[in-house]
DNA sequence: GCCCTATATATCAACCCGATATAGGATGGG
DNA sequence: CCCATCCTATATCGGGTTGATATATAGGGC
């Protein structure tokens, strides 16, 4: 499942320009899967060499020319086997994480305003699948899908934020101050690192 | 934030091999972070390079020779500024999410078989979490850092999973038969696609 | 003996991300 | 009325990541 099947699949709902692609990946997707500019044109491009997408080009009247890209049948059906064919992957990147790991190595004031920044940031998320829950536009009311992907989100971000505030103190409980002896440690004494599953 | 400071914060907990690492990685940041030999490797060896990180070899006792890194002064002094600079970013790819959002294209027997799986593996996580947690080697009972992103892992995981379970049902409600009609939309017919924010 | 697993390092093509360049039209404040 | 700024729209590039693969040895199970 890459960006060119993402594609695919965001032209199921009608025919659109690399940039509304982009835009309807910010809305829909934001909360699950990410594609830039720099993976988009080079998708589009390759579809259409596949014929999977057709391509014409619309002389803008606000703005430059666009290039309005279209399903395929043949480009539909590969779509359909691509869901048929892909691992339900589930992959978290996140700093934010690392950073509360290696909080006790963080001023509290740095570590109070990362924990600010990722809940007004999880705000920011929940008001975005709000604002497209309740942008069904002439009253067609999304897939059904649509709105079981926009629900996990919504039950995955009030989690993180509930967790967050309930949990954000015993951060810096204690060994606020950094142990900070500047880490004269001979090197025959470091143990080397252990992880959970032991040799 | 990439791979290199990943290594660089793992070995501020002893001294370890490439391998260790990957290991590391695997047990505590699974949840929110991934690293593979083809990222850790090169981050280890342009590390050495920037004097970041000391290596010396040592005779395999057991399998081949391995090489031990060790944090420098100055590579502990580049973590902690890295920690510093990094924006907590926190981001998902999910090819679980995308399937879903898809579900009224996907046969019932598929969509199940989906849900079945990504809930087998949320268990999976879960299961890794705690067994991370029972393991602190020797009384040392992990950072405070740690036991919060596992607590935050947990929540998030379990929110996932009760929200599939109460509400997979959804997603096969009336519209099982997928409006098979094989694509003979003319092109004019064809709206373009609107994104939540509209132009 | 043979297979599988674990240890351990390393590389490579394909792909993705973020930043940047370009450019015309609309918007709006001063 | 003009300039700054934003929005639309396409495109590319370097650097980084992914996932698969190759190599080699030791040990356990059957």
């Amino acid at each position: 499942m890459d960006v060119k099947d993402l594609c695919l699949g965001a032209l199921t709902y009608g025919d659109a320009t690399g940039y509304d692609l982009k835009k309807f990946f910010e809305s829909t997707f934001s909360h699950c899967f990410l594609a830039g500019y720099g993976s988009i044109y080079p998708a589009l491009a390759e579809l259409t060499e596949e014929k999977l997408v057709s391509a014409r080009t619309v002389p803008g009247q606000a703005g430059p020319s666009k290039k309005l890209y279209h399903l395929t049948d043949a480009g539909r059906k590969a779509f359909l086997a691509q869901l048929e064919a892909t691992e339900p992957q589930h992959k978290v990147k996140s700093e934010f994480l690392v950073l509360m790991h290696f909080a006790h190595l963080l001023p509290t004031a740095r570590l109070d305003a990362v924990l600010d920044q990722h809940l007004k940031e999880i705000e920011h998320k929940l008001a975005m699948i709000d604002a497209y829950e309740s942008s069904d536009q002439a009253g067609k009311p999304a897939s059904s899908g649509a709105r079981f992907t926009c629900g996990f989100g919504k039950a995955v971000l009030t989690a993180a934020q509930d967790y967050i505030q309930a949990q954000r103190h015993v951060l810096k409980k204690g060994d606020t101050r950094v142990n900070n002896r500047s880490t004269k440690i001979t090197r025959s004494r470091v143990k080397p690192l252990q992880a959970a599953s032991r040799n």
